[in-house]
RNA sequence: GGCCCCAUGGUCAAGUGGUUAAGACACCGCCCUUUCACGGCGGCCACCCGGGUUCGAAUCCCGGUGGGGUCACCA
């Protein structure tokens, strides 16, 4: 049988990468078993809909590689995506579910009130005879439809493909409501019908549905329809009690992605955060993972989403970039530095590409070019080097002449540099050290000494020398 | 509170009755590099607690504890 799943995310907002991480694994199980994938947009809640957000789905799965097979602009067989559009399907389902007794007109007009109490709908409207139904809908009362739960010792249970067997029993189950008062399915309801009319063999999602599947359950039995299988995922979280959320910006892919992650990187990243794969590696393309995807490797409690390591992942994929890839991503970050357009770009990218981890950084590493007025004299002292300020002082004033007469490439400066040091009774380090401090007034740059000498070139690098004495 | 789920180093995690309890990030140290980084090598660091079952338990069972989820006309 072919295997068909979908990602169905509502339009309330961006797109944070816990979201992202369950439609990658619906799309990579659908595309592991040859199957189709389906992108569906969960648009029942008017009130809660963001202008633009449909757009940003889009456009995060485009730049995260996944494609769908079917959806909003790739329709089959005049199947429509967008439940607000298919609305009159619902209420026809339910209404179906009121003719077979599964399900009931709801009058009350209180229980959408949360009155901070807990508990479950007092099935007040239950047992209203067809009359009473009638003479309220004839007086145009506005109402909800409920599904009936059965009033029986009864139990609903399943096996989820991750956590194991999982029932719930009949009185702990609620008559949810599946028609809203204004004509709108609800999220639980709308789902159901679209995943059975739109063939959903397997459902992808958060586990936060672990406990209210066997509810949806007793829907698929009530229309006698057969049940999908489950794969419900632990979320990924902020910390040990919070979850990701829309609230925790750092999370939004595109965000990201402004931020100079590789779209690959952000993706490998949270395919490894509930899931591993077989073997040791953890650079894994998009080929790689839908190769080595496995439910078996699906984790079933909770992980910490950790920045740290998404830097990590970030610069091994930066560093596999070919100088012309790298150049056009790093281009537009660059082009925010204050050294943009004045310095060989090539080789400042060329320093660059090897010291990254985020396309971001990259102004703060450069900047100093245009930046070094006034830097801290502490810099100069470092112990492993046996240098300090007094040190510094009598390095550069002895560099000074001699890096005025000598040509300005790397092997010369290094060379002068480097026959410097024995005639001042020092190592080559302490030399090399300072005169990088002092051109550059920064603790880390991106190449050594000479390096940077280069970059600035013979007249800068000789004046913020001179200039780093007088401060000494 | 009821119901459901989870629990291996700081973090991601392997592990499915017998292992010196993998690997990765981070951290620390050493080496390499005529300079910063990169890189290489090494180190530190874990089975939530208590009872069972068993010759033997991180692994199975029960009970605690801790955490998460859910109990909406939100998804």
């Amino acid at each position: 049988m072919e295997v068909r799943t979908r990602f169905a995310p509502s339009p309330t907002g961006f797109m944070h990468v816990g979201n992202l991480r369950t439609g990658l694994y619906a799309y990579l199980f659908a595309k592991q078993h040859g199957g189709t994938f389906i992108l569906r947009i969960e648009d029942t809640d008017q009130g809660r809909y963001v202008e633009g957000a449909t757009d940003a789905i889009f456009r995060t799965l485009k730049m995260a590689g996944i494609d769908y097979d079917e959806g909003p602009g790739k329709e089959k067989e005049g199947m429509i995506y967008v439940q607000s559009q298919r609305k009159a399907l619902y209420k026809k389902y339910a209404l179906e579910l009121v003719e077979k007794g599964h399900a009931y007109y709801c009058f009350c007009q209180d229980r959408h009130v949360k009155d901070g109490g807990v508990g479950k709908y007092d099935k007040k409207c239950a047992h209203l005879s067809r009359e009473e139904v009638q003479a309220h809908l004839d007086n145009g009362d506005p109402y909800v439809i409920r599904m009936r739960v059965p009033e029986t010792d009864g139990v609903s249970e399943y096996d989820d493909m991750v956590y194991g067997h999982i029932a719930v029993a009949y009185k702990d189950m609620d008559d949810m409501i599946m028609l809203k008062s204004d004509g709108m399915p609800t999220y639980n309801f709308a789902n159901v019908i679209d995943d059975h009319s739109m063939n959903i063999t397997h459902i992808l999602r958060g586990n936060e549905y672990l406990s209210s599947t066997p509810q949806y359950n007793l829907l698929y039995d009530f229309f006698g329809w057969q049940r999908p299988q489950y794969i419900h995922l632990a979320p990924i979280m902020r910390d040990h009690e919070h979850k990701l959320s829309k609230r925790y910006g750092d999370a939004n892919f595109e965000d990201f992605v402004s931020k100079g992650y590789l779209p690959e990187a952000i993706v490998n990243y949270i395919a490894l955060l509930g899931w591993s794969p077989k073997g040791n590696q953890e650079k894994l393309s998009m080929s790689d993972l839908i190769e080595q995807f496995s439910i078996d490797g699906l984790s079933q409690s909770p992980s910490i989403f950790d920045p740290v390591k998404m830097r990590w992942l970030n610069k091994e994929y930066i560093t596999a970039l070919s100088p012309e890839a790298f150049a056009e991503a790093a281009r537009p970050f660059f082009a925010k530095s204050k050294a943009y357009g004045k310095y060989d770009e090539e080789l400042i990218f060329k320093l660059l590409q090897p010291r990254l981890e985020t396309l971001g950084d990259i102004p703060e590493m450069i900047d100093f070019v245009e930046e070094w007025d006034g830097y801290d004299l502490e810099l100069f002292v470092h112990q492993k080097n046996k240098t300090d300020k007094d040190l510094a002082k009598t390095i550069l004033t002895a560099a000074l002449p001699v890096l005025e007469n000598t040509p300005w490439d790397n092997d010369s400066i290094l060379g002068a540099l480097s026959e410097l040091a024995p005639t001042l009774g020092v190592k080559k380090g302490a030399v090399l050290w300072c005169v990088r401090i002092a051109i550059a007034g920064r603790a880390v740059t991106p190449g050594g000494a000479s390096e940077m000498a280069v970059l600035l070139g013979k007249e800068t690098s000789l004046s913020r020398i001179k200039g780093s004495i007088v401060r000494l």
